[in-house]
RNA sequence: GGCGCCUUGGCCGAGUGGUUAGGCAGCGGCCUGCAAAGCCGUUUACAGCGGUUCGAAUCCGCUAGGCGCCUCCA
């Protein structure tokens, strides 16, 4: 199993004799999710999956920020509030995707000692120091600095100077209490709380200890946020993420979407309209490491291609299928475009329904039954037919439609299927 | 301005030097009382220009277009 590095820019092989515990940074919680907040989490929740079914030993660890600049500003005075409200928002909607939880799902708010810690001890190296209740990264004790991102430092020059900071470039680690911010806790430099990176390498060397295999999250995560983690943990000797796994961002395009960038699908909507099974399939279209086109068509011909599964199901079942093709295209750099495909020429239920298992769908292999009544109608319609009264078995028909169910004739019997 | 990514047939999307990927949609056919599903067939694509090579969608360069990040956006 390799995946990309955004580090060393290359294919790293997975360590086939090491549990592979992965990092992948979640949401701050200051309203409902949005479509694109799915895709690391899908993402993660897949590779554990797959990492899983290949007999590894993989643990996921999903963080949620609820200390933040967005949580005050969305709910001045009610930071706490909103975010425990978001938190199970963003909870239960993720649960809704059908796909399981994280092994742990840390808070910042649960993390504070630690971090406290943390930050003491990057203070004691050298790595850090306190001006006015603020903390700061000395971004030139750590040479490495800009190494993830690609960016070096002498060209980050034009960043607006401040007074507190010895270095532009040097960033928060700990920041004073100000007027409107309603959570602050105590530390040795005064009440405040943490800054935005300093919670991830908290969090992860929490659950992990320093040293993990893989850190994900979205590629606009890179710069600065995963840059500033690396410093904060490296600066301390600590090797942390041997992979860095950056998913691609999900774009809204086709429709007029994007009218205010905030106000776009929320993942509660998208369920609701496109159905959990749909969205996974949209997702499986697009290799993880690249955009992904969120628009109407899209969705529509993902949600068509789950129904081509769900005939599958339908028919008979027949030996055919290559697994070991289908391991490999994952095993190579999670390519789900390619397994789709594959998974597409299968007519074994028990092979398919074991390769959409991988995916949370096999919910697809499932027949819904119609309800009684539909079934009533339905058997009028053979007598019909057997009776060769076409007028009323096309009636029949229509008002089997009309209760939402297709009538798909068979030689010697019939197949009621939810219309689509 | 800096760093990085992308550009494949109507749409989505694999493919990393040489055997038509696949899906969705469309069209034609088989099947069907009519349908649906399924099956068969289907005008053979690789942004443009140039280079390397016996041979390039695949490697190199340039151009055009699109995108992400550049201190708190997954």
């Amino acid at each position: 199993m390799r995946l990309f590095d955004t580090y060393s820019k290359s294919l790293v092989e997975l360590d086939p004799n090491q549990a592979v515990r992965m990092y992948v940074c979640g949401p701050t919680v200051y309203a409902r999710a949005h479509v694109g907040n799915a895709r690391p989490f899908v993402f993660g929740m897949w590779l554990r999956s797959w990492l899983r079914t290949q007999g590894w030993d993989a643990t996921l660890v999903h963080n949620i920020t609820d200390v933040n600049d967005k949580i005050y500003d969305a709910a001045p005075g009610g930071s706490a509030e909103l975010a425990e409200q978001a938190t199970a928002w963003y909870v239960e909607d993720t649960r809704d995707l059908g796909l399981g939880m994280p092994d742990v799902m840390p808070r910042v708010t649960d993390v504070i000692p630690q971090i406290v810690a943390f930050i003491g001890s990057l203070v004691e190296a050298g790595h850090a120091y306190p001006v006015n209740g603020d903390v700061y990264f000395r971004v030139a004790s750590f040479p490495e600095y800009g190494r993830l991102s690609g960016n070096r430092p002498d060209q980050m020059e034009d960043l607006e100077p401040n007074p507190l900071k010895e270095d532009p470039r040097d960033f928060a680690l700990w920041k004073a209490n100000k007027p409107g911010e309603d959570t602050a806790w105590d530390s040795p430099w005064g009440r405040g709380r943490p800054g935005w990176h300093i919670e991830c390498s908290a969090m992860a060397e929490e659950c992990f200890g320093p040293a993990f295999e893989i850190h994900g999250g979205g590629l606009d995560l890179v710069f600065p946020h995963h840059e500033n983690e690396l410093a904060q943990s490296r600066a301390l000797g600590h090797p942390f993420a041997r992979i860095w796994a950056h998913n691609g961002m999900l774009r809204f395009t086709g429709e007029k979407m994007s009218k205010s960038v905030g106000n776009i699908a929320t993942l509660r909507e998208t369920i609701d309209e496109w159905g959990r099974e749909t969205l996974l399939v949209f997702f499986l279209t697009g290799h993880w490491r690249k955009p992904i086109d969120f628009s109407n068509e899209t969705m529509a011909q993902a949600a068509a291609q789950a129904e081509s599964f769900r005939n599958v199901f339908r028919g008979a079942s027949e030996a055919d299928g290559d697994w070991e093709a289908f391991a490999a295209a994952l095993d190579d750099d999670f390519n789900t475009p390619e397994a789709l495909a594959l998974m597409h020429g299968w007519r074994d239920h028990e092979l398919l329904r074991r390769a959409l298992g991988v995916f949370g769908l096999e919910s697809l292999a499932e027949r819904a039954e119609a309800p009684a009544e539909v079934v009533a109608l339905a058997e009028q319609r053979v007598a019909a037919r057997v009776a060769r009264d076409f007028e009323v078995a096309d009636r029949l028909r229509g008002e089997i439609e009309a209760a939402g169910w297709e009538m798909r004739d068979a030689t010697g019997g019939y197949t009621l299927v939810p219309k689509r």
